[in-house]
DNA sequence: TCTGGAATATGATTTCAATCATATGCTGCC
DNA sequence: GGCAGCATATGATTGAAATCATATTCCAGA
């Protein structure tokens, strides 16, 4: 189903749509319709700065949604483009703009925000750890690893080469179990 | 005055407080009063681990507001400890959650609430560009070269020296302005 | 006006993560 | 069953940012 708080949305306010490698979902200046919830397939996000230069926004992945702030503007402020094929719902921007006259949609929504805020200022706050070493203990403290290494070292901004040499230096001093290929928990 | 969009609140939801060095606001798994809104100094927000590890979530500075998601907790999550003194204000968790019945407040909250989340993927794009110069430009391009380059540097993640490299690097490519001691921008 | 602290700025050295390389195990699929 | 692709894993080398050091400018405040 639909994510939280876009689940309370009357159905008519979603359109589902298949999407192609290449494919432009919106540009810059273009007026807008709408959020984007993504299912599958990887959307890009950039922006094209005062001198030309291109500038990746946001890497939109399986399962999240995007352009949440273009509800509130008459023109998207960047270009959505499809990397992989997928598909994906647009969820209209009036029927957005409706929902916060409804406590609970309002609620839902400002949770999921908030939420997501608090998240992003600790991935931050993880990130800007130096030390591989210590990087990799906090993010596995802070409970990021929980898919495959390779997407943990993503959200570290750490190679995976990196992040292996450091989950294998914690699991020598102790501080880190590997009980099984690929499987690393708190000691 | 407060920032949006509390200053749609009654003014009976505030407390404003003088907070001093070592200050503690609240500790993880207090009852949750409300969120702040940092007026002048520094509050570190910091969680302990599963095993006893100190891992610092979030550091508020001047005109932010913290412990938003807990308006909708029943405890906090973290504890929140002052490292400079300053001032703040309480924003009762109360008076925010009634604020959701109202369409006005509602959608001002959905929309600084958006901002702020693009403004991290923004972020975490740019402070995951490897080479420094390419962040120091992006973050020129980006907007983010407003205040100190201080202040730059440690938004970008980076040291002041590298970014003060990478800065001269940019002026000597032509890419840069200087036109005095301490500005720069886009040529 | 003097002084202390912070921002600006840059040089020298070190460190450590990125990069390049390679190997193995696992999974899906043709 | 075999092959392609990906995750896991680790070694060797390189490169670039961190660190350490130092100097100047600027500003606020005593």
């Amino acid at each position: 189903m639909l994510p939280e708080p876009y689940d309370l949305l009357p159905t008519t306010a979603r359109q589902s749509q298949t999407i192609a490698t290449g494919d432009v979902l919106f540009r810059q200046g273009a007026r807008t319709l709408g959020l984007y919830v993504l299912k599958t397939g990887r959307v890009h996000l950039e922006r094209v700065g005062p001198n030309g230069e291109r500038l990746i926004i946001h890497r939109a992945t399986s399962g999240t949604s995007f352009a949440e702030a273009s509800v509130f503007s008459e023109r998207y402020h960047c270009d959505a483009i499809v990397m992989d094929a997928g598909a994906l719902i647009r969820i209209d921007k009036s029927a957005v703009l409706a929902g916060f006259a409804n406590p609970d949609f309002a609620r839902t929504y400002g949770r999921q925000a908030a939420q997501q805020v608090q998240a992003h200022r600790q991935i931050m706050e993880i990130v800007g750890i130096r030390r591989a070493e210590d990087r990799v203990m906090a993010g596995i403290v802070a409970g990021l690893l929980e898919g495959t290494v390779v997407d943990f070292a993503a959200r570290l901004q750490l190679t995976h080469e990196a992040t292996y040499r450091a989950l294998r230096a914690l699991v020598e001093a102790g501080r880190v179990n590997n009980p099984s290929r690929g499987t690393y928990r708190l000691a």
